[in-house]
DNA sequence: ACAATATGAAACCTTTTGGTTTTATTTTGT
DNA sequence: ACAAAATAAAACCAAAAGGTTTCATATTGT
C-alpha cells in the first residue's frame, strides 16, 4: 500500500534522501554511502519515495538514477499554509504585497 | 519518547484534530464526537500533539480544553520552503516582490 | 566468456504505532 | 452526600514500520 506524502516525509532518512537528490541526482550506491545502514534499507526508502511520486527513477544500464521530483510537496505546503497565521503574521502581509503587485 | 512534528502530522487523525481545534478550541469529548474511534484513542493522539507542542491543554474543572498552538508547524514550512522551486516557480517571484517592498 | 557491479526481492525479526477494553481518579450538579 | 461526567492510565493486541541477511537477476568491463 502506497503511503501519503505526509507519511513519506515523516521519516528522517527519507528527508535526507530528498535533500541529497534535490542537490544532485545519483544512483542507489551513492545514496547508500551517505547512511550507516544497509543498501536494502535505503532501497526501501527510495521505493516509498518513488511510490508517492517524490522521486523519479531513471534506469540507466545496471544503475538506477534517482531524480528529485518534489511537486507533490505542494500538498504539504498547502496544508501548512492554512495555519501560517499561527506562527508568522508577516506572511499575511506578504500576501497583501503580492496582491498589490498583481499587475507587474 | 516525544515525536517530531513531521511524525506528528503524518497521521490523518492528528491532522484532523489540528483542523478542528484550529477552528475552535474544545474539550476531549467534543473532539471524540468527530471520530469513529474510542475516546482513549483520540486522547492518545491529543497527547502526542501536546508533547510536540502543537496543542495546549487548558485544565478547566474536570474538562481539558485543547487549544491549537501551531507555531511549531513553522519547522515544516521551512523545510518544504527550500524545495518550493520544484513545484512552483511563482513563489520565487513572490520573494522578489517582497524584497522590492522591503521598505514599505 | 565470466567475474565484478548494481540492483531487486524474499524471508525474517524487533520495535513502534494505533487501536481496544478495563479500571481508577477527579470534579460537578442535584 | 453521591451519582454522573470527564478524563487519565494501564494492560493488552494486531498490524505496520524499519531494519537485517540471504539469494536471484541483469549489466558491464576485460
Amino acid at each position: 500500500m502506497s503511503k501519503s506524502v505526509f507519511q513519506a516525509i515523516a521519516d528522517p532518512t527519507r528527508r535526507k534522501i530528498i535533500g541529497l537528490v534535490s542537490n544532485q541526482s545519483c544512483n542507489l550506491n551513492e545514496l547508500v554511502s551517505n547512511f550507516s545502514m544497509t543498501r536494502p534499507a535505503v532501497a526501501k526508502h527510495v521505493k516509498i519515495l518513488e511510490d508517492c511520486g517524490l522521486l523519479r527513477i531513471e534506469k540507466r544500464g545496471r544503475e538506477r538514477y534517482c531524480h528529485a521530483q518534489l511537486h507533490n510537496l505542494g500538498e504539504i505546503a498547502l496544508w501548512v499554509h492554512q495555519y501560517r497565521r499561527f506562527w508568522n503574521d508577516n506572511l499575511d502581509r506578504l500576501e497583501d504585497i503580492l496582491r498589490n503587485n498583481k499587475d507587474n
